[in-house]
This record gives C-alpha cells, structure tokens and sequence, in this order.
DNA sequence: TCCTATTATCATGAGGATATGATTTTTGCA
DNA sequence: TGCAAAAATCATATCCTCATGATAATAGGA
C-alpha cells in the first residue's frame, strides 16, 4: 500500500520526535531497524523538502525542522511515492482523461480520496499521541524502546 | 496502490464480460492495450483460480467461470497482490502482532480496512453497469470501444 | 591544529515486477 | 489427416526498488 521507502520515513520521524527532536543516523536505524546507509539517503530527502534540518560533524544529527502537528503525513509519502500516487484510477497508471473517466472511476475515487484525506488530516504529533495512549494502556512490558 | 498486473486483471474481466463472456487472448490484449504475451500468463492464473475457464485450439479463448454478479474485485487482486497487501500496517511490512500495535495502527487500520471492504464488497458487475450509465451520460464519441 | 564523529555522495549489486520472443501442446475444422 | 488457431510454457531482457560498501566533505572538540 505504501513502499518501504515511505515507511521507513515515517518511522524515523517518530523515532527523532521522541528523541527529543533530535537525532543521529545510526540512533534511529539501530531504534526503527532500518539499513542506515539506506536510512542516510532518506533523511536527506525528508531534508531538502524541508522537513528535516541536518548538522555534520561531531554531535551533530538530523532535528526536526517543524513542530509534529505542523508535520502532514501526506508531506512524508509524497517525498518518495510517484506523483501519480493519489490520481491513478482503479484500471490505469495514470489519471483519468478529463471529462473521459474509466469504468471505475465513480466507484473508485471516493476510496482513494478518503485515503488522501487521512494523509493530509493526520499528523506526526497525532502518531506520537497515539503512541502515547498505547503505551498507558500496554505498559512498559509491551513497549520496551519507550523505557 | 495496485499492481500494474491486478489493473490488467481487471481491464481484461471487464473486456471478456462486455464480448458476451468469451474472448481470446489478442482480442483482449488489443480492447485493452495490454502486452499480449504477458496478459496471456495473466488470464491463465484467473483459470487457476477459478474465475476464468480456457479452450485451446481454433476458436477457443477465455470465458468467465461465473457470471459477473459472483466475481469479487477482492478474489482478482488477491491473484496477483502480495498476501499481506491488506494486514500491513503503515510502520512495517508486516501484519502488526498481537497485543502489540504500531503506534499507527489505531489510526490507520480503518483506512485500510475500508478499502477491503471496497473490493469485496464491490463485483464485476458493478463495473459493468458503471460503465453502462457512463455510456449514457456521455454518448458514444467518448466511448468508441462501446460501439 | 589534528582527530574523530557525522552527513553527503558515489558506485555497485540483488531481486522482483514488467515485459518480449520463441517454442510446445492442444484442438477444431476443412 | 493435416493445417491453422489458440493456450501453455520456457528463456531472456529491462527497469525500478531496496540495499550495501566505500569515499569525500564538514565540523566540533581536545
């Protein structure tokens, strides 16, 4: 449903959030699991939309450049998705000609739209909320990397 | 957010429904400009899985196994679609165990599962008569294959 | 000023999705 | 009976995603 590139992103944007905001390559591949070369090269992408402000040298790391409610998940996705992601119809790779939709197109834009609309509704903040809650209810045991 | 391969699928089912139920392999590689080579492995994974029927030799072709009321969107893409296309949650690659959720999973599982919902709920009938008040709002010059 | 931590960049490769082309098997029909 | 049509199968190629490894550039701190 979303590649592992996307992911990946979203995972690390919890991690560095819970970091206090800020943190290094190797901290967030060794906390999320993820290849840190591979990881390297995504922070650096989430960096030039501006999501992210990065320091080298020693000490330094990857900082979030906004606060979490002002982070739209939609922004993350669409950093690594193709363009197309949210406007391919249920029968082709590409957008429905105007005024000429596919046999699907009435049956298939409100599910695709609902989805959008949770990308650009929900927020980084809202993630690190839910996580909270989850955490109160499962306690420490379930939840070892929050300790 | 489907394979190129279950959008083929789906293109040629609707192709075969609209030639009366049966249709060969370059007929519908042409209706739906689809690889001929590559289409003919696709329809023979629908026989496999029961929605298709072939015949060999002059004259054969592919025919519907059922009729169109009783084919699943779910069951085609389910063909062709990773098995755990509808269990990932929005952080992993994985179905999230249990007990133990994402921080995601609260918030993202009615998204998804919605739009299951959407392909089991939703026949290739469906598509059919779609297409039918398409034909009629639009006219014939927007819909040459309809004629 | 030099060492080390860290991001940035470059080169390479494995594997799957998406094809393409050729050959084999089956079958209807003249 | 043999030809032609059609699906089935096999071999190969291409491109993209995901990933690995190495090197370069930068910057803090002893």
């Amino acid at each position: 449903m979303l590649s592992q590139t996307s992911r990946y992103a979203l995972h690390a944007l919890i991690v560095i959030a819970r970091s206090g905001g800020q943190a290094n390559v190797r901290q967030i591949a060794a906390e999320a699991t993820i290849p840190t070369n591979y990881l390297g090269k995504i922070l650096h992408v989430l960096g030039r939309r501006g999501l992210l402000r990065s320091s080298r040298g020693a000490g330094g790391g990857f900082q979030l450049a906004r606060r979490p409610e002002e982070i739209q998940l939609l922004e993350v996705i669409e950093s690594f998705e193709d363009p197309q992601y949210f406007a391919r119809c249920l029968l082709g790779s590409e957008r429905c000609p105007e005024g000429r939709p596919c046999v699907a197109h009435g049956l298939w834009v409100p599910i695709v739209e609902q989805t959008r609309r949770f990308f650009e509704t929900t927020t980084l903040a809202d993630l690190l909320a839910e996580g909270q809650s989850l955490a109160a209810l499962a306690g420490p045991a379930h939840l070892p990397e929050r300790t």
